[in-house]
DNA sequence: GATGAATGAGATTTCATTCAT
DNA sequence: TATGAATGAAATCTCATTCAT
């Protein structure tokens, strides 16, 4: 996470992890291999945190924990390997498969959670679920972006402000 | 862009090119200057499409512009560079800060338009300019991130509704 | 075989035994041993599969069992081993001596046939048996080294040929 | 020459070369391609020896100098080379098709010169060119394999008995 | 302005060997 | 006897960078 998804060395990683390059074969064959382990590694772990969130409530709460924990960790730099997965999508296939798997499950975790809203009124009937799963995945993405493109930005506001947005438009009057 | 920011070594950049190493760092100090350059003029280029964009007209068919330009260069695989930046942004303390001062460029123009109009009564007054124009900015990279993340998803319906979203939000009554 | 003396790696040779890596080192004291026992097997084997030839019979009927088996062999890549001994023994004096060794044992068995030949007039009385043997010797590898040098060679002429020139020379008319 | 073909490392290579590893790839693309360039080159030296053996006389003084040329490389412990395309070959596709191709190319060198020799009478007219001219150069091979046997061999008496078998056969009386 | 030979550190990967169990 | 995790040196290869011309 430190050094990117290609950019740590072997060497580095081996330092991290306390043992040798030789051993370091003996659990992965090549370093793509690793890479593939991470980017799978790191989504599972996202997906099942959205599954957690789901668990227990609301559209509406869940995406407010999820900006929460959007703007908590923006701080720390972190979001570094989702966004090393999203440009190295571009060029690795494999990436770009295990990307797109994972977003599916999470978006259709969503599409449950937006089912439910409609079906006991929180959440307008007219609706097409999948695509509101799809922008709200796309909007706590940009999130992260946003934090990103300008440090200094005031995100619990742009947040507040999205948030709002969000509701405003999904939510049944 | 075909094979990353930093993963385009100097010799395929000198094939590219049509020139020698030695020539090369004639131009340029290091790779990472190229690594700059490149970064500054891709942004350059978005700084100046956006002003001419947001010169003769309003907030909301800026909008309309980005979203529609942002859907026709999904299909190319584009917006590899954007993501190479974002994802550099997080190791380079120079790709970073040259991220930072373009995105608040870009920000000020839709800053100024919005306030235009706020002025003649489009866009609802209470809203705090800088806050709308960075989620703004904000939801046009969530489009580009959707299309990476799910290369079959029905990126027309997502804007659309992204659109909606924003309109029904920043559009005065 | 299939990998060359050594090209065949510690790991390699252990998945084909079916045994670890530690417990190879409990028979063997390092790789060089092993490719020292291999090339002491496969010489103890040509050495015993040559003494049974020689014992029933004449130099010149031995000399006619070599050939035909060296014909056959050679179309399934085989030799591999002999090969390597050579290519080895050039490098390695352990291999060198081993192969010396066995070279002179096999050298032994031909020298008393030809005794024999000559004590009972079918070989020429004036030839130095050991000459002769190392000729033949010699002789039986070149048909090897010939089948290697052109897999398409009519292998069955040449080897008619050569034979025909070994009796015509130590035949005794 | 001094570790064989496949024993010989990048390092080893440059420091004998006096370059460095990152130059050595400018001339080559790979390790595969030097012990392809030796194999060629080596080959191409003994073709070329061979055709100004073979220019100035005819098949029974080539056959000589040959036999005497491989007795005096025989002590440098040379002709390893040779032995190391000939075991190579047996896994490698490309060195057996490089031997191969030089193989025939010394042959055809042969055959002309044995099939001048039927002519003006030297050798006898019902052998088959092309197999005299393998087996010559299996013969050829035989003495270069004796010596490797057998270091402490008389090796002038091996020859000297080879050459008379030879001439015996293939001269006409 | 321009070349391209040359460098050398560093990248990934392999492999003979050891050792605690 | 037997395992297999672990090592670390060395192998092949890449690449940003320099410099004489």
């Amino acid at each position: 996470m430190r050094d990117g998804l290609q950019g740590a060395s072997i060497s580095a990683i081996c330092a991290e992890a306390g043992i040798s390059p030789g051993h370091l074969y003996h659990y992965f064959n090549s370093k793509d291999e690793i890479v593939e382990a991470m980017a799978e590694g790191y989504l599972e772990y996202v997906r099942e945190h959205f599954a957690k969130m789901a668990a227990c409530g609301s559209v509406v709460s869940a995406i407010d924990a999820e900006f929460q924990r959007a703007m908590e960790r923006s701080n720390s730099g972190s979001h570094g390997l989702l966004f090393d997965m999203i440009a190295e999508a571009g060029r690795s296939e494999k990436v770009a498969a295990t990307l797109e798997r994972n977003t599916r499950a999470i978006c259709q975790l969503l599409v449950e959670l937006i089912r439910k809203g409609q079906r006991n009124g929180e959440i307008r009937a007219d609706l097409d679920p999948a695509i509101v799963a799809t922008a709200i995945i796309g909007v706590i993405d940009a999130i992260k972006m946003v934090a990103r493109r300008d440090r200094k930005v005031d995100l619990r506001a742009v947040i507040a402000m999205i948030g709002a947005m969000i509701k405003r438009f999904i939510v049944a009057e």
